[in-house]
DNA sequence: ATCATTATTTGACCTAAGTCAAATTTCTTG
DNA sequence: CAAGAAATTTGACTTAGGTCAAATAATGAT
C-alpha cells in the first residue's frame, strides 16, 4: 500500500512539463489557522486540499458527537470523497488541527484539465484507487480487530498520529470512547 | 449513490462503437457452478467478473471463519479491489453462491485498452469512485449503527439479500454472529 | 416419503466496550 | 506564576453482542 503512494509520486514526477504546468495553473496555495474549517457539513466539496504543512482531519457529527474519519499530514490529499465525486452536499467537515498550508485545486478546473491531459485522468484514477484501498483496509480492521488491536496498529504503523493528535480524536477515529482508549493505554 | 450507477450505465450506453467493440473484444462469457471459486486467497486477481446471472460473494478467512465482504447480483462487478489494483496476492475469495454466468475481462488487456481508448480510462475511474463510495458508506455504517440498525438497513435497501442469502453469510457480512442475527430477527 | 445434512433458533453465561460521574493531570493565557 | 480550561485517567455499573451447547426446523438426496 505504501508502495502505491510511491508509484503515484513517481508518476507525478514523470509528468511532462505541459501537463505539469496545466495542473499548476489550476492550483494555488492558501493558509488556514488552527481550528479553521476548510469544508463544512452540507457544503459541496468543490476543492481538493493537498497538505503542504500542518495537520488536518475530516469528521462528521453523530448525535452531536464528532466522529473523525481521516487524519491528514504533509502530502496527504484532503477531500470529502463522496461529496467531491458526486458534487453533492457533504456530511463531513474538514478542519485544520494546526495552522496549515494547502495547495487548493478546484474540482471544475481539474475536470476540464483531465479531458485535455489524459495523464491527469490516470492520476485521478490512481488517487481514487488509493483511497478505495485505504478505506477497504480500514473497514477490514473494524471487521476483524478488537479496539486494543486497532490501537496497536496505529501505534506501529502511524506513531505520528499518537504523538500529535489528542486522544479524544484518536478514540473516535478508532470507533471507541475516550475512556476505553485511556484504559487500553494504561494496560499496554 | 444509486444515481451514480445510472450515470455509469448511461456512460457505457453512450460509448462510441469503436470503444465498445474494443472492450467487447477483450471480454468473454463463462459459466460457473454453485460453490465454484472464481478467485482463491493468495491468487492474483487478474480478471474482473461482471455478473450476467446468478449470485456470488467475496469473503476472507479470519481464524478459520469466513467473513463475507461483498455480495454480488446481476450487473455487479466482482473483483478483489486491492488485489486487482496492485496485482498482488488476494486475501479474499470470490465464490459462486448459485450457478452464475459472468463476463470476464482480463486485467492486462483492459490496461492496454485504456491507453488506446481514453473513455475506458474514464469508465475505470467511475468504477473505482463508485467502489470507494460504497466501501466508505459501509465503514460509516460500522462506525455508527448498531447490529440491529445495520440489519434493518439491509432489510430496507437490499431486501433481495435477505431473501436469497443464508443467514450465516448475512451475519458475517454485518459483522455479527449467526446467533445474534437470529435474535435480532426474532425481536423485530 | 425418509434419513441425513445443513440451517436456524433458543438458552445460559461471559466479556469487551459503553455510560456517567468524579478526580487528576496538563495546557493556556493573563 | 497562578487560575481556569481542557485533556486524560480512574471508578462503579450497565449493556450489546459473543461463546458454547443443545434443540428444532428446513432441505436435499436416495
Amino acid at each position: 500500500m505504501t508502495s502505491y503512494i510511491d508509484k503515484i509520486n513517481n508518476y507525478i514526477k514523470a509528468l511532462d512539463n505541459e501537463t505539469l504546468t496545466a495542473f499548476q495553473s489550476i492550483s494555488s496555495d492558501k493558509k488556514y489557522k488552527k481550528g479553521d474549517l476548510l469544508l463544512r457539513q452540507n457544503e459541496i466539496c468543490g476543492k481538493s486540499y493537498l497538505l503542504i504543512s500542518g495537520i488536518a482531519r475530516k469528521y462528521y457529527l453523530n448525535d452531536g458527537k464528532e466522529i473523525t474519519t481521516e487524519l491528514y499530514f504533509e502530502n496527504d490529499l484532503a477531500v470529502s470523497f463522496s461529496s467531491y465525486t458526486l458534487q453533492q452536499q457533504s456530511r463531513e467537515f474538514i478542519e485544520a488541527l494546526t495552522d496549515v498550508t494547502v495547495s487548493i485545486t478546484h474540482y471544475k478546473a481539474f475536470q476540464d484539465a483531465k479531458t485535455k491531459y489524459p495523464k491527469l485522468l490516470t492520476l485521478d484514477l490512481m488517487l481514487a484507487e488509493y483511497y478505495g484501498m485505504w478505506v477497504e483496509n480500514r473497514l477490514f480492521q473494524f471487521h476483524t480487530l478488537t479496539a486494543t488491536e486497532r490501537y496497536l496498529e496505529i501505534l506501529n504503523k502511524s506513531p505520528h498520529i499518537v504523538q500529535t493528535i489528542p486522544l479524544t480524536i484518536i478514540a473516535s477515529y478508532l470507533g471507541i470512547t475516550l475512556e476505553t482508549l485511556s484504559r487500553i493505554r494504561a494496560k499496554i
